[in-house]
DNA sequence: GTAACACTAGAACAGTGTGCAAGTAGAACG
DNA sequence: CGTTCTACTTGCACACTGTTCTAGTGTTAC
């Protein structure tokens, strides 16, 4: 008699692509907290032990999500003209789409992956460089000042939406006496604007190494 | 009959910092994924309950932690005697104590927490800067620059010394075919030296800001 | 001596990722 | 048609996480 008490030999329909593009829309949804193996699991109709079974682990899975957002990212075109400023358009468009998809980001950050992430805008940045003459060994130290940095206004400014609690980040300044003057605590206190900071610093150091 | 079945009424004899102090101890001897309430417990030769009644939950006691690793930060004496070279020097203090201190600064970059950690040697910056002749937004914007390239850094380079597994980093440029040239590709396969970046990077941040 | 307080332990809860063994639908083969 | 074999799915359990509730007891104050 087989009454399907169990359930197990029912078709899910569903393979390994099919759980990795859920996983990554739960994550842009509902951000990286909801990326659980359960929760899935229950999004999908389906029970954990299904996802292990397509996907392996949740390293991977998230490897996989990773790995299929960047295909969907989409290469905006590079403006300007001179070398610098196309140089300085490709880097912006790393800072963008990381923005634009912040909880994948997030994710990639979180996991270590943000290289595999972001490589093909990565690709465009280096051929970008390439074009404006550099080679070798002189091309990686732009490419890895401008990708490093980059990566650090990332980081503090996904941060820094992810907490709106009082502004708890400029009172360090204020609180204490630290020989400044009141001009410039009040200037530090105040929360950045990480988009302009950006394109000031970017803009620095792409000029002294494309000349 | 008080033959004290339960162990329940025996002084452990620990405070709050002496639950802070292991606390810290073990991170740095076995890095952030040993800080768990259980393991601090044992440390302790007590049960969790005795540090959830001391310091609160998990959040407080990191809180306490980077806040009693803060203040241990050595000030390190500011070298050089033009304001470039003073500012420079100051930026480079808070990288050169964020690695000598990895797990810490690990634990401190995973809870959001950088900023109060390195909160001492940011304030010397900002001194540096304000005897350079910055004031106000001025000075905000360079130091913010600063602080935020450092953290990508320290972002890489900890992570980079965390996985040194066949150094996947460097592979996604070698296997595919982007336009760009061979010698460029193995340039960009190599694993970076952090330090020596970071040291230009610094440089041409510091030069549009302090002139 | 007794009552209040400060502290500690035991046990449990809900949640996480993951592994093992059993079960079944559908395809392949006879 | 019946059998076997493979592909998949499930239930259950394990070890671990942070956290909380309840009860116990040494120490102190009255």
């Amino acid at each position: 008699m087989s009454k399907n008490a169990t359930n197990t030999g029912r078709r899910a329909g569903l393979d390994r692509n099919d759980m990795v593009a859920a996983a990554l829309a739960l994550v842009e949804a509902d951000g990286v907290g909801a990326l659980t193996m359960r929760r899935l699991a229950a999004e999908l109709d389906v029970t954990t032990n299904t996802i292990y079974w397509h996907v392996g682990s949740r390293d991977e899975l998230i490897l996989e999500i990773i790995r299929s957002h960047s295909r969907q990212i989409a290469e905006l075109p590079i403006e300007g003209t001179t070398a610098q400023e196309r140089v300085f358009s490709a880097a912006r468009h790393i800072w963008e789409s990381s923005m634009a998809s912040r909880s994948v980001t997030s994710l990639a950050h979180q996991t270590g992956t943000a290289a595999e992430h972001l490589h093909p805008l990565e690709v465009v940045l280096a051929q970008e460089l390439e074009a404006a003459g550099l080679r070798g060994e002189e091309l990686a130290r732009a490419q890895r000042s401008i990708q490093v940095t980059v990566g650090g206004f990332l980081l503090n400014a996904l941060r820094s939406d992810a907490s709106r609690e009082g502004d708890a980040r400029g009172a360090a300044w204020t609180d204490e006496d630290n020989g400044l003057t009141p001009e410039t605590v009040d200037a530090l206190a105040q929360s950045p604007d990480y988009d302009a900071l950006l394109a000031d610093t970017l803009r620095a150091i792409i000029a002294t190494h494309v000349g």
